[in-house]
DNA sequence: CTTGGGTCCTGTGCGC
DNA sequence: TGCGCACAGGACCCAA
């Protein structure tokens, strides 16, 4: 999936489509995603203002005048496109239909949503493993999808103490603890992979071995390479665009993911890059310079 | 409690 | 070209 750099990249590009606009119409064209939509998903996100545009791990949040929260998870392939209203605010499809645009025929195209800014927003999911839920806003961090989420990688609170705390006494390898959104909300296979290799840790440390001294490279490795990607726009895997269907361009700037075979990228070093599979996932790793 | 494995679903790319 | 299989960014659930 989109992990948090791409995630990111889609709440940047919804934004200045949906922060304040009033959804004037939406269409939704199938029951479930991964999980049904909520009864009466479509009415009642129809009318309502989106006050903002927000992301917390890998989710997208849009709390909305009607006190509920519209909340997205693109799961591995979702996907959305926006298309900017031709005549401003104001710009309004005629009561029943989108006008102006050409129909989107596209299989996987499961909701549609025009603005009255005459903007129109369309999420696309091939596999459907996303899914959007609607919940009171009021209880929003409660919520099961939020309630056990870890500190944001980005934020005040992934620090190496808070990770050497988490990691104690655990021998579960640290590539495997890095993925798992308790530990920190966010990551996921290829930055985990990408992370590890800055830092120089190999992904089959067991986590409660590294040294707080470790762990301190560990966190800014994390920074950097999430930093790095979301200036890059996020990674073009086969599904993903960011919402102006536009590609982003880090996965260039990959050092270890899908590089088996390569020689490594770090100066000096004359590793090479190793594939094994940990957790049923693809780990990547420099077989000299990670230790 | 931790850990490993299976599961949801579809598309793509590879080897034969 | 065509076919079958492995694999793909996530995260939940269950059994041991």
């Amino acid at each position: 999936m989109p992990e948090l750099p791409e995630v990111e990249t889609v709440r940047r590009g919804l934004e200045p489509a949906l922060r304040g606009a009033t959804l004037t119409r939406v269409e939704q064209r199938r029951p479930d995603l991964r999980f049904p939509f909520p009864d009466g998903f479509a009415e009642r996100l129809q009318g309502a203002t989106v006050q903002a545009v927000e992301r917390r791990a890998k989710y997208l949040r849009m709390p909305l005048s009607t006190g509920e929260t519209w909340v997205t998870h693109l799961g591995m392939t979702g996907r959305f496109t926006v298309e900017a209203g031709a005549n401003g605010p104001g710009d309004l499809a005629p009561p029943g239909r989108f006008h102006n645009r050409a129909p989107v025929e596209d299989k996987h195209a499961h909701l549609l949503i025009e603005t009255d800014g005459g903007a129109r927003v369309v999420f696309f999911d091939a596999r459907r493993f996303g899914y959007m839920g609607l919940i009171p806003t009021a209880e929003l961090d409660e919520h099961p999808w939020f309630a056990g989420l870890g500190p944001e990688p980005l934020g005040e609170d992934f620090t190496p103490a808070h990770l050497l705390r988490r990691f104690a006494g655990r021998v579960q390898a640290v590539k495997v603890m890095l993925l798992d959104q308790r530990i920190v909300a966010g990551l996921g296979n290829i930055y985990v992979s990408e992370a590890l290799h800055r830092a120089g840790i190999a992904p089959d440390t067991p986590a409660g071995r590294l040294t707080l001294q470790r762990l301190k490279r560990l966190v800014p490795a994390v920074h950097a390479v999430l930093e790095e990607a979301i200036a890059a726009g996020g990674s073009t895997l086969r599904d993903f665009a960011n919402a102006d269907g536009d590609l982003g361009y880090f996965q260039h700037r990959f050092r270890v993911y899908d590089r088996e075979g390569d020689p490594c990228a770090k100066p000096g070093c004359r590793g090479k890059v190793v594939r094994t599979v940990q957790a049923g996932r693809s780990t990547y790793a420099c077989s000299a310079c990670q230790r």
